[in-house]
DNA sequence: TTTTAATGTGGAATCGATTCCACATAGCTT
DNA sequence: AAGCTATGTGGAATCGATTCCACATTAAAA
C-alpha cells in the first residue's frame, strides 16, 4: 500500500509538503501542487484515515447501538442517522445486539476502544446497569427512543400519541377498548402509551376492563395469540362481553390481532375497531387500512445525529439536552 | 484519555511489558501481570484500536454497502452479516447509498480510504464502470445479489426460483399469466426472474402475453399501478380478456398488486392467483396468505462474511469463489 | 562446572499521517 | 539599505500501540 512517505519521494518534496497539498492547508507554490497531485493521481494513493485519526483524535465515526435491525423503526432511524453524519464526513459503526441486552453495555467498551466520536444509541431499556456505564463513558452519547436521567435524549411523545389516540376512540363512542401491551421495563412503550391510555380513559371517567389489557411481545403472532386470550375474558364487569376497540402498542401487534379477528369473522371496523403505532409502510395497504402513530423515525435519527454533533463540538460536557419529538396521527379505515 | 505510556508508568514496567499483558503474549511473570492488571482495572484503560490497527495493518472492519436498508432483504443480510463478523472481533461500518448509485463507488473509495479490511456489496447493478473500480481496489470483496466476472459473490437462485414458481403455476392450471417486473439492468431481479418466467412458459409451449408482461419501480404503489396497466390490457392476443395469475418480482409489487384487484372486487386466488418474492415477513398474515420464495438472506450474509474472511487468509487473490444460494418456495393460499 | 534453554524485561524502531518550528527567499515599505 | 511581511519548504516530534532485538537471570542438561 502507498503512503505519504512514498508519494513525497516521488514527488521529490517532504511529506509536510504532501500533507499540505492532501488538506489544501498552508503554502504550497503551483508547481509543486502540480506534481504532487500528479504523483498522487497516478499511484492512485488514499490516505490512511487511522493513521490520521492516530494524530488528530478524531475518528469521524458515530457508533449506534441498536436491538435489531429488523424492525422499520430501527432502519429508518439508521436510514436518518446517516443522512445527517455523512453530510460532515462522518461514518456509522453498526453495533447490532440483536436483542440481547447484556451486550449493549459489552458493545459500549467495543465502541470506546474503537474510540469513536459519539455514540447513538436505540434503546429498548434503562436498566441502572446501562445508565451507569453510559455516564462513566465520558463519550458524548444520545439515546433514542428511551429517557433517562443525565443523559442526552430524543423520545417519541408516546404518552401524548396515546391519549390523543385513546381520545379519538372514545370520540367515535368507544368505551369499551381492550389494550394490547408489552413489558413496562420498556419505559416508553411499555409504560408510557399504556399511561396515556389509561389517564386519558380515567379523564372521561371511563372503566377499564383490567382482563382486557394484556401484554404481549413484540411480534406478529403475539398480537395473535394475546386477541384471543382478550376475546376469550367474557366481560364480567363490563356490561358488554366484548371490547368494540382494540389498541395494540404496535403495528404488528395490532396486525396479528386483525388477524385472528378476520378468522373469527369479526368485521373491522364495523364489530371491532382497531389501531397501533408506529406507521410501518405496510398499515396503509391492510384490508382496512390500519390507524396508527407515525413518529417520524427518520427525523429522530437526524435530530439524535445532531444534538450528537452539539454535544461533539461544546466544550463542555454538562447539561443534558432532551429532545421530545411531536407525532401525527394517521387515521384510517381500521377506526 | 489514558495510554499505554500512562500505565506503563504507573505500573512501573515498559510498554512492552504492558503490550504482553494486555495481548496475553511473551513472558510475563505473575507479579508484574497482576500489577499491569491492577493499574488496567483503576484506570478503566481501554486501548485504542485504531492505533492497534496502524501497527497491525488490520482494522477487524468489513464496511457494508448497501442501496437502502429499509428493506427486509437488506437488514436480513446485515443481520447475518453481523453475526458471522462479531465472532471473529469484526464490526460493520456502514455505507448506505440510499439508492444513488454513484454513490457505490464513492463509497468503494472511503472504505479504502477508511482500510476495511474487507467489503461486501449489496449489489443493485452491475454496471461496468462500478466492475471496473471493484477489480482495481485492491480489497477482498464479496458482492451478494448480484455477480459479475472476476469477482466474489454470494447469489440467489432466480432463475431456477423463477421456473419452479412459474411451473407451479402452470400445474394449477394457469396459462395466462402475467408478470409484473423491474428493470432489466438489475440483472438478478430484473432479468433472471424474467427470463426463469419466459423459459418456463416457453418449455410449456405456453403463449405469452406481450402486455402483460409490465415493468414496474420497487414498491408497493408501483405494483398497483402495474397491475391496473396489466388489466386495462384486454387479450387481444389471448383467448381471455384478463390474467388468471400474476407474478410480481417482489412481494411489494405483489401487495400493491393484490390492493388494486381487491379494489376492482377480483377474488384471490379464485379470480386470480398471485405470487412475490422475498419472503417478507408481513406475507404470512396477508388475507390470502401470499405464495413468495424465501432466500435466506440472513444466511446468505453469513455465507458472504465467510467467503470474505477466507479470501482475507488467503495469501493469494486469485481465484473466484461464487456461491449460488438455494431457495425455497413458500407455497400459500393465493395461488 | 560449564552449556544450553527457558523465562522475563526493556529500548528503540515502526506504522502513516499531522503539525510545530526553523529557515530561506522574494517583494514591499520606510 | 535595512527591516518587514508574505510565501514556500522541510526536519523532527508526535499520536498509541506492537514487535524485533538485546540483555539478564534462573533452571535444567551435559
Amino acid at each position: 500500500m502507498v503512503t505519504i512517505k512514498n508519494i513525497a519521494e516521488m514527488a521529490k518534496v517532504s511529506r509536510t509538503t504532501v500533507s499540505r497539498v492532501l488538506n489544501n492547508s498552508g503554502y504550497v507554490s503551483e508547481d509543486v501542487r502540480k506534481r504532487v497531485e500528479k504523483v498522487i493521481e497516478e499511484t492512485g494513493y488514499i490516505p490512511s484515515h487511522y493513521a490520521k485519526s492516530l494524530r488528530t483524535k478524531k475518528t469521524k465515526i458515530v457508533g449506534v447501538i441498536l436491538p435489531t435491525i429488523q424492525t422499520e423503526t430501527s432502519s429508518r432511524i439508521v436510514t436518518g442517522i446517516g443522512k445527517e453524519i455523512s453530510q460532515h464526513g462522518y461514518e456509522i459503526l453498526l453495533a447490532n445486539t440483536n436483542l440481547n441486552q447484556e451486550k449493549e453495555i459489552e458493545y459500549l467498551e467495543l465502541l470506546k476502544e474503537r474510540r469513536v466520536d459519539g455514540i447513538i444509541l436505540i434503546a429498548t431499556n434503562t436498566e441502572p446497569a446501562l445508565v451507569e456505564k453510559i455516564k462513566e463513558m465520558n463519550i458524548p452519547l444520545v439515546m433514542i427512543g428511551q429517557e433517562a436521567n443525565g443523559i442526552m435524549s430524543v423520545t417519541f411523545d408516546d404518552y401524548h400519541a396515546a391519549r390523543e389516540l385513546t381520545r379519538t376512540f372514545i370520540k367515535k363512542g368507544h368505551e369499551d377498548i381492550a389494550f394490547i401491551g408489552v413489558d413496562e421495563t420498556d419505559r416508553a412503550v411499555g409504560y408510557r402509551r399504556k399511561k396515556g391510555f389509561l389517564d386519558e380513559m380515567a379523564a372521561h371517567e371511563i372503566n377499564v376492563n383490567e382482563e382486557w389489557i394484556q401484554k404481549a411481545i413484540f411480534d406478529i403472532d403475539s398480537g395473535y395469540d394475546t386477541m384471543e386470550k382478550i376475546l376469550s375474558k367474557t366481560g364480567a364487569i363490563s356490561k358488554r362481553s366484548a371490547p368494540t376497540a382494540v389498541i395494540a402498542v404496535t403495528d404488528r401487534l395490532a396486525i396479528g390481532a386483525i388477524n385472528y379477528m378476520k378468522k373469527q369473522g369479526i368485521r373491522i371496523p364495523e364489530d371491532v375497531a382497531i389501531a397501533g403505532f408506529g406507521a410501518s409502510e405496510i398499515t396503509r395497504y391492510l384490508d382496512p387500512p390500519l390507524t396508527t402513530v407515525d413518529y417520524h423515525n427518520e427525523k429522530a435519527g437526524e435530530e439524535a445525529a445532531r444534538q450528537l454533533f452539539n454535544r461533539m463540538q461544546a466544550q463542555t460536557q454538562e447539561g443534558t439536552e432532551k429532545v421530545v419529538l411531536n407525532y401525527r396521527l394517521v387515521l384510517r379505515k381500521s377506526l
